[in-house]
DNA sequence: TTATAACCGAGACGGTACGTCAGGTCTTTTT
DNA sequence: AAAAAGACCTGACGTACCGTCTCGGTTATAA
């Protein structure tokens, strides 16, 4: 999250309070006003808060909503649904639940566009949201190698290529259906779209 | 774009120059300064313009961005190639060419983050942006059709389904690998992609 | 008033009318809004008008607006009472009749305060507003000689500083008791004015 | 001049420096603009302070002005001369040399044309300004008791009506003098206009 | 037990951009 | 050529937030 240069032993230590009142705070007022009506003045107060207590820990509203928002991804889970096609639907549909919160929505887009122009801030959407969502894949493949129902990789390379692929084939269009298309991440649509996604997965592995 | 609403046959007609120019002088801001680094007043300045005159014809920074970008997808075309998987390939590397655009990528993010609270906004991006994408899917598959390479339509609401399900597909995956993954769409992964996608799709399409 | 350079014989002919309309605009305008809230749009539009119209005419605000008060003292006369106290106490009240309209309050203080800064505004006002009421100030006196109430004068400048000093004497305390005392002028303030004043003027004219 | 509802303790105090350098920079701006051309944004820069910092204490251009040029009546005084004409003679000098001031000029007047729509600002016009002049006649006529020139009043209400016309009266003609007729305030014209105003008043207090 | 150090709230500070408004000018069609 | 209409540029308005700073005060560890 944010931390000082180095343990300072002396002096009051920060309030742990503080930390969790302004990330609530943050969400609380995503909810309400959105990305561009949030100001931090607004969350500081929410918070119960001093505007410097928010400065002395996050560098603005960006590094601050990243935060806030990558705490909801924290609940993402892969429980064990016996079938790769039931653990992948299983994934997408929690994965389109978060997305379908106001303030995933207005959050995370604002934020990743001001990470096309921000490097650290890229770095720290990875760290924070990407990698967690990412590892499912990893996890889920590495279970269905177990049941036998995907073969192990053998060239490493190719194999990372592949998970990169289906993340962003997964992820993309959970994000598009629910924010550009503005329509629902429902039963039905993830059964096609896991079918056609598994099928397709399948046959690229064989040969052409 | 914007329209008085009605053909007022005295005074002073709008400048057809300064629409243009405001709208070249908003693309520029955008490289230069990105979404929040962009000012009505900036832009007005760079086009050599009013700051009035700029609010006479938008409502705002999103409305003016929204018209801004959605210029860049005007050069969208579908050439036939000789084959579906050409076909899917020529226009995801088009696609792609724009999203790369630094002045698409910032702005297009940020003008959707708003759009998930303000319904005109939305309406806004779909009439300008998205539909204009999504008439090359049923280009595609109206040309693949009398290629017979897919099968002509039975029923038209399992078509029309299927049709977003593809578009999200693509445009979803495109997408998040350039923003999120921040990797660059190239000819290797475009192949990938498209080889998954059609055998996923012609594997759905066949009884199961 | 205003007038082109020399008569022209061809084109449109200009709208008496249209001068008529904006002084009474001018007046509503200024009882509703005040010299600060008066603009010449909005001038315009009462009169039905165009801004252009009121242009060509005048060359902005404070020419507008002395015009537009200057009417009000065309109706200062000084009708024979008789008496020189009589005559001033009517010609004060009269006076103090005007300055208590609205119009005539903020429109004249406020183009007073831009003649500081501002010769041929001061010039127009002169000629407009203040020789208008001075000459009530010699009709008077030339009136009181005939009656015998004043002696003639003997020496033209020392008449002439006399005359200046009485008109400051009278206009200025009537305005200051209007404007900065916001007290009322009413009879009873006239007859201590009056016989103050006089009483002075002939105790001066004696010899000390 | 302004307070805040009451004394917080905590935060930030306000810079008193900031409070002095806003005054001398508003009277340097009205001198060298003039009421109109005078803008809050030019005071600030003068200043070297924030916009907002002007608008934190002052409502307006009118309440600043008026306090700016309040300041300049601070010097008024009424030294002693020995005689009540002397001492009249005095403090009209004094006083028609603040007016002859340009900031004294065009600020004060157009904040008098304000006032005619506003009755706070008359209120603060009149306990800044009008105030600290009234009471200098007041100081006067008590003197010249004590000397024995003036008889001790016996009404109170009479007394109160014969201070206010005495007040319109000098004030009014140093003013319409100096801001009208636009004519020096010198030696010789306070001369005639104390001398005609003493033995008016010296007259009215005689029985008629 | 007393420094000392870092924290905390409050709120003023210098700035930047906002979106609006008025002042004047210019361009078009109509009279 | 004047008129009505309305777009145009300029520049000020008053507001909202920004991120920083200066206060008076509050906990902590360290001497």
């Amino acid at each position: 999250m944010q931390s000082r240069t180095s343990a300072s032993r002396t002096g009051r230590p920060r309030s742990a309070e503080a930390d969790a009142a302004i990330l609530v705070a943050t969400r609380a007022a995503l909810v309400e006003l959105g990305w561009s009506g949030l100001t931090l003045g607004n969350v500081a107060t929410r918070a119960g808060v001093a505007k410097t207590t928010l400065y002395r820990r996050w560098a603005g509203k960006n590094e601050l909503v990243v935060d806030a928002v990558a705490a909801l991804f924290d609940e993402l889970e892969l429980p064990d649904r016996g079938t790769l096609a039931a653990d992948i639907e299983g994934v997408v549909l929690q994965f389109a639940a978060i997305l379908a919160r106001p303030e995933a929505q207005s959050g995370l887009m604002a934020v990743l566009a001001e990470s096309t122009r921000d490097a650290a801030l890229r770095e720290r959407i990875r760290t924070s949201v990407v990698d967690r969502q990412k590892r499912l894949v990893l996890e889920g493949r590495a279970r269905a190698q177990v049941r036998g129902e995907l073969p192990p990789e053998t060239d490493p390379s190719t194999a990372a290529r592949t998970v990169d692929l289906i993340f962003d084939m997964v992820a993309g269009a959970v994000v598009h259906r629910t924010l550009v298309s503005a329509e629902p991440v429902d039963q039905p649509w993830v059964q096609s779209f896991t079918r056609v996604l598994l099928l397709g997965l399948a046959g690229a592995a064989a040969p052409s």
